[in-house]
DNA sequence: GCTCGTGGTGAAATCGACATCATGGAGTGG
DNA sequence: CCACTCCATGATGTCGATTTCACCACGAGC
C-alpha cells in the first residue's frame, strides 16, 4: 500500500555523505559503462577473467555511482549474503558481550555484518534460532558456546561453515575455539596454594555447562595434586549469576565448613559471594580469599578489585570471526587454543590461620 | 534429547536428524494445492480477498510442507523482511544490553527478527550502519540514543519507521520514547537533601550525550531548589565508564571541595567513584553517600549495594519494540515517558556533620 | 436484455544479481 | 591454410516471492 508511494522517489541522486541513496542496480553501472551485466557481475567476483581496461572502467563507474549490490538478489541469485549468524545465549550477557564485540569488530573488517540471536540456554531455542540464520541464508554461523550437541554441530558443518567457541571439535567446515578452563581453574588454585590456603571452597557453575564441568575439573585435580581439602561439603554448585553466587555462599557459611579462601566458576557468582562474606562480617581478603573467573571489566572495580582468572574474551571473540572469514577464503584457520592467565589483584593474601 | 524429533513441526519446521530440508517453495505449495502462485501470496499476505475454501487448503498444504517464505526472495520482491534494525553504540554496554534484550524478545513474539549494529558513539559511524541496514531492507529502525541529529532521523523516517529512545522527537514514520532524566536526577537530589546532605557533588557524563545534560541539568535545577551548594567545583566530568568515575572522584577528592554525598550520572561512574573512595580511606555511607544512575542489575551487588535512580531500561527496549509493531501495523503506538524511580539501598544514609 | 461493476483467480512481468551457454575473434599447430 | 583451442564477452534463464493486468462469472441497475 504505502510501498508502491516509496518507490517512486528513487532517481534523484543525493549520493552525498546526506545518505539518501538511489540504488544504483547493477544493470545501471553496467549500461552507463557500456558492458554487459555479466561482466560487471564478473569483476564484482572475481569469477573470471577480464580486460584491464573494462576492468578499471567499470570500477570507476561503480565508484561513480556508488553502487553497492543488493545482499537480497545476491543471496537469490545464490551468491554469498556477507553475512554471518551468531548464536550468544543471552545478547546482555557481560560475558559474552565482550566476545560479540570482538565478532563485530573484525567481522566488520572483513566487509561482513553479523546476525546476533540468542539461544537462552536452551536447546529447542537454539536450534530454532539457528535454523532462522540458515533460513536467512548467513554465510557462516558463529557458536558461543551453549547446549547443543557436538552432533547437531557437526552436521550442521556439512551444510555451512561453523565456528565454535567453549568445547574441542573438530570436523569438515567445522573449526573450534576454546580456552583452557581446566588450566584456568588450576592457576587459581595454585596461587592460592602458595599463599598457605589449604581448605578453599568451590562455588561451580551448573553443571550442564561444559565450560563449569571443567573448571570444577582442574579445580578438583590441581587441589588433590597439592595435596589440598577436598572434601564435597566445600563444593558447592550455583548459576553463574550473581545471585546464585551470593545464596551459594550463605550455604556454605550456614554449613559451617572450615575454609581460608573460595574460588568461584565465574565473576559474577564471585561479586555475589562477596556480599554475602560481607553481609556474615567477614573481610575480603584479611578473613577469606577470594578469585574469580573470567575478570569482566568490572572485576578492577570491584571492592577489593577482584583476583581472577582471565581469559580474553575479546579475544576469542576477534578469533572466531577470523577463522570463519579464513574458512571463507578456503583458508585453514591456525588453531588457536586461549590461554589462561591469573590477574592478581586485591582480593587475596597470605593465609594467617 | 531424543524427545526433539518429535517436537519440531510447526515453528522451526526442522526435518530429521539430518537437519537437511530441501525448502519447499511457494511454487511447490501452489501446486500442490493445485492453485496458482498468486493466490497462495495473496493468502500468506492478506493482499486480496480469497474463498474460505482455498484459504483452508492451502493454508492446509503450507503447514503440511513446512513452507516458510525465504526473506531475500520476498525482500527483493519488493515486500517485508521481517527484520528491524536496531542501532546501539556498543553491543556490550551493561546499559543498551538490557534494552537489546527487551527489543528481542519482543520482536520475536511478532516475528520479527532484529539486526544490531554499533554506532560507538561516532556519527559518521552511526550513519554509515544505518546506511546499511537500509541496504539489508529493515523494515524498520530503532535508535538507541547515540549521536545523530535530529533532523537527520527526521529525514530517515520519511523513507522507513523509526524508534528512536533517548529524546522527544515527533513526526511523520518517527515515535520517540525518552526517560525522564531530569526527573530522575531531582529523585536523587531529593533523598541526598532529605537525609540532611547539602553539599553534593555531581559526576557528569559526557555533555554530547544529551541524557547527561538532562541529568546534569535536574540536578542543578533541583540543587537550587533546595537551596543546596551548587558551586563550578562540585560538578566534575566524565566518560560514562568506571575508570573515568575513579578519575573524576579523585580531581574531586584531590580539590580539597567540601562534600557529604556524591551523585554519579550513571551506575558505572559510581563502581569507580566508590572505588576511588575506600583509596582515599572514606567509607560508604559512614562517611560519604553515594548514589548511581541506571540500576544496573548488578548494583544489588556492589559493597554496600548500590542506592540508585531506576529506569527499566529492559522496558526501554520493550516499548521500543512494540511502538514499532504498531507503527508498521499502521497504528499509532501510546506516547510512553519512562518514568524515573529511585531504589534506595545502603550507599545513602543521613549526613551527621 | 445488455451493460457495468465486482469478487475470485491465473498468467506473466518484475526485483537485482549470478551462472550457464553461445559466440566471435585471436592465437597455435600440423 | 584449415582446424582447434582459448580467451573475453554478451545473451538468456534462474532464484522465490510480489504485483499488475487480464479474464471470467455473476448480480444489479436502467
Amino acid at each position: 500500500m504505502s510501498i508502491a508511494t516509496k518507490r517512486v522517489m528513487s532517481p534523484p541522486a543525493l549520493s552525498g555523505p546526506t545518505g539518501v541513496k538511489s540504488r544504483a542496480t547493477l544493470t545501471m553501472v553496467a549500461k552507463q559503462a557500456g558492458v554487459s551485466p555479466s561482466t560487471v557481475s564478473r569483476i564484482l567476483n572475481g569469477t573470471a577473467q577480464v580486460s584491464e581496461e573494462k576492468q578499471a572502467l567499470v570500477k570507476a563507474v561503480i565508484e561513480e555511482l556508488g553502487f553497492r549490490p543488493d545482499p537480497a538478489a545476491r543471496s537469490l541469485a545464490g551468491g554469498c549474503t556477507m553475512s554471518i549468524g551468531v548464536l550468544t545465549q543471552f545478547i546482555d550477557s557481560p560475558y559474552y558481550g565482550e566476545a560479540l564485540r570482538g565478532i563485530e569488530d573484525e567481522l566488520h573488517k572483513a566487509n561482513y555484518v553479523p546476525l546476533f540471536v540468542s539461544g537462552h540456554w536452551n536447546e529447542a531455542e537454539e536450534k530454532n534460532r539457528l535454523f532462522m540464520l540458515q533460513e536467512r541464508k548467513v554465510d557462516g554461523i558463529i557458536v558461543l558456546t551453549g547446549k547443543l550437541s557436538d552432533a547437531t554441530l557437526v552436521d550442521m558443518a556439512a551444510k555451512i561453515p561453523v565456528v565454535v567457541t567453549g568445547r574441542r571439535l573438530s570436523a569438515d567446515g567445522l573449526f573450534s575455539i576454546d580456552f583452557d578452563n581446566t588450566e584456568g581453574a588450576s592457576l587459581a588454585v595454585r596461587h592460592l596454594h602458595a599463599l598457605g590456603h589449604t581448605r578453599v571452597a568451590f562455588i561451580s557453575g551448573p553443571l550442564d555447562h561444559p565450560d563449569a564441568t571443567e573448571r570444577l575439573q582442574g579445580f578438583k585435580d590441581e587441589a588433590s595434586k597439592k595435596g589440598m581439602a577436598l572434601d564435597e561439603a566445600l563444593i558447592v554448585y550455583s548459576d553463574y549469576q550473581e545471585a546464585g553466587g551470593f545464596r551459594a555462599m550463605n550455604t556454605l557459611l550456614d554449613a559451617r565448613v572450615q575454609f581460608s579462601a573460595v574460588l568461584a566458576a565465574n565473576d559474577q557468582m564471585a561479586y555475589g559471594a562477596r556480599l554475602a562474606l560481607h553481609r556474615s562480617g567477614l573481610r575480603v581478603p584479611e578473613d577469606i580469599s577470594l578469585i574469580g573467573f573470567d575478570d569482566l571489566p568490572h572485576s578492577a572495580f570491584t571492592l577489593p578489585p577482584l583476583t581472577s582468572v582471565r581469559q580474553s574474551v575479546y579475544e576469542i571473540g576477534v578469533s572466531a570471526a577470523k577463522a570463519m572469514i579464513d574458512i571463507l577464503h578456503k583458508q585453514t584457520p591456525p588453531s588457536r587454543l586461549v590461554a589462561a592467565e591469573l590477574v592478581v589483584r586485591e582480593s587475596t593474601r597470605i593465609n594467617r590461620r
